[in-house]
RNA sequence: CGCGGAGUGGAGCAGCUCGGUAGCUCGUCGGGCUCAUAACCCGAAGGUCGUAGGUUCAAAUCCUGCCUCCGCAA
């Protein structure tokens, strides 16, 4: 078994990790990912998730700066996969590439498709409030996450779960499933089934905008926005006094109301930080300000960090 | 070498500008009040102020190097 894995992040590398486990001895795994980066605070030099464990574990890397024919096709024949997996790589696959393998391309996607097609399925299905998610495999064509779906797994969100935690466990699940998939492919034993694509909805990129929280909405959405985005990026809105920028990891809906208030404010500091939203209030119990680290909302009320009838605006 | 913030008892912070007795809110331990308590009252333990040097009669505070952590931007 000829394979090329692509990928980027960890949710790729444990994927990687499992193939490695299963096909390491007896094939030949070749592993492509974006290329190095400065980043983080000192622009120091990084690279993936998925080049840390190939390096670990000694295979081939390649890092192409585009896939375009004239950069990846020389590489794609003298490994003459039989087949490509791809989880979470960052880059659209020509179709040249699609086409190359015997067995063609498949894709591990964080999500039950057609639902929430895209770039952040995982955050996007939180942060609509939804109680079930899954893992596809699906055969990659031309379109975003349209192709046939080879194999499927449904795993329900319990209400208190953040995105951080159903990250896991999808993830495990993704690495689990693409084993199975890639044995059933080679032995002919799956069927793969069309997508309903009227169904279709997509996941949208995650940005600035989308971390910035309204308290002017109810506090349902709100907890689900955070719950969406918790660890990271983290959902943000800002402290009208110091206007120091505050992360906020982990809330509940609280149960009263205070009409008298305006939105965002803060109407008690015990124990939690509980603040008007909606036409009702929400608990805050871990958050983080501006240049310190990520704190229990005791934690918070014990530095003076914030006062009552101060506001998140 | 992208910009910025921070390291002070177990936790979160103040003190640093203008050097001179270690502060606040919690937690912990002991005692009290109470039918009771996460509430209240009294008391106690616990810190070589990140680290290495320098200046000074004297450094948490001023100067320099190093380490670590965090926010932004990518």
């Amino acid at each position: 078994m000829n394979i090329i894995f692509m990928g980027t992040p960890d949710f790729a590398s444990a994927a990687l990790v499992s193939i490695a486990e299963k096909y390491g001895e007896k094939g030949k795994i070749t592993v492509v990912t974006t290329p190095d980066k400065q980043r983080g605070r000192a622009m120091k030099v990084t690279f993936s998730d998925v080049k840390k464990t190939a390096l670990e574990r000694g295979l081939e890397v390649y890092q192409p700066e585009n896939l375009k024919r004239e950069n990846f096709y020389e590489i794609l024949e003298k490994i003459n996969p039989d087949i490509i997996v791809v989880a979470a790589y960052g880059k659209l696959l020509p179709e040249y590439v699609l086409e190359y393998p015997k067995y063609g391309c498949i894709n591990i996607h964080a999500s039950l498709l057609p639902e929430y097609r895209g770039a952040a399925p995982i955050n996007r299905c939180i942060i609509d409030g939804k109680t079930e998610s899954g893992v596809t495999i699906m055969q990659m064509e031309k379109g975003l996450d349209t192709g046939d779906i080879l194999m499927m797994q449904s795993t329900p969100i319990s209400r208190d779960e953040d995105v951080g935690q159903l990250y896991e466990r999808l993830r495990e699940m993704g690495s689990q499933m693409i084993i199975t998939a890639i044995d059933k492919i080679i032995n002919g034993e799956i069927t793969p089934v069309k997508q309903d694509s009227s169904k279709a909805t997509y996941a949208e990129k995650i940005t600035t905008e989308t971390q910035t929280l309204d308290f002017s909405k109810s506090p349902e959405t709100v907890r689900n926005l955070i719950r969406g985005l918790s660890p990271y990026p983290a959902a943000v809105t800002r402290h009208d006094k110091s206007g120091k920028i505050v992360k906020i990891y982990s809330a509940r809906v609280g149960e009263e109301s205070f009409p008298d208030a305006e939105y965002g404010e803060i109407v008690e500091l015990k124990k939690t930080v509980k603040i008007k939203c909606g036409e009702g209030s929400l608990l805050i119990d871990e958050l983080a300000l501006e240049g310190s680290r990520r704190m229990s909302a005791v934690d918070f009320i014990n530095g003076r960090r914030a006062e009552k009838g101060d506001r998140f605006i």
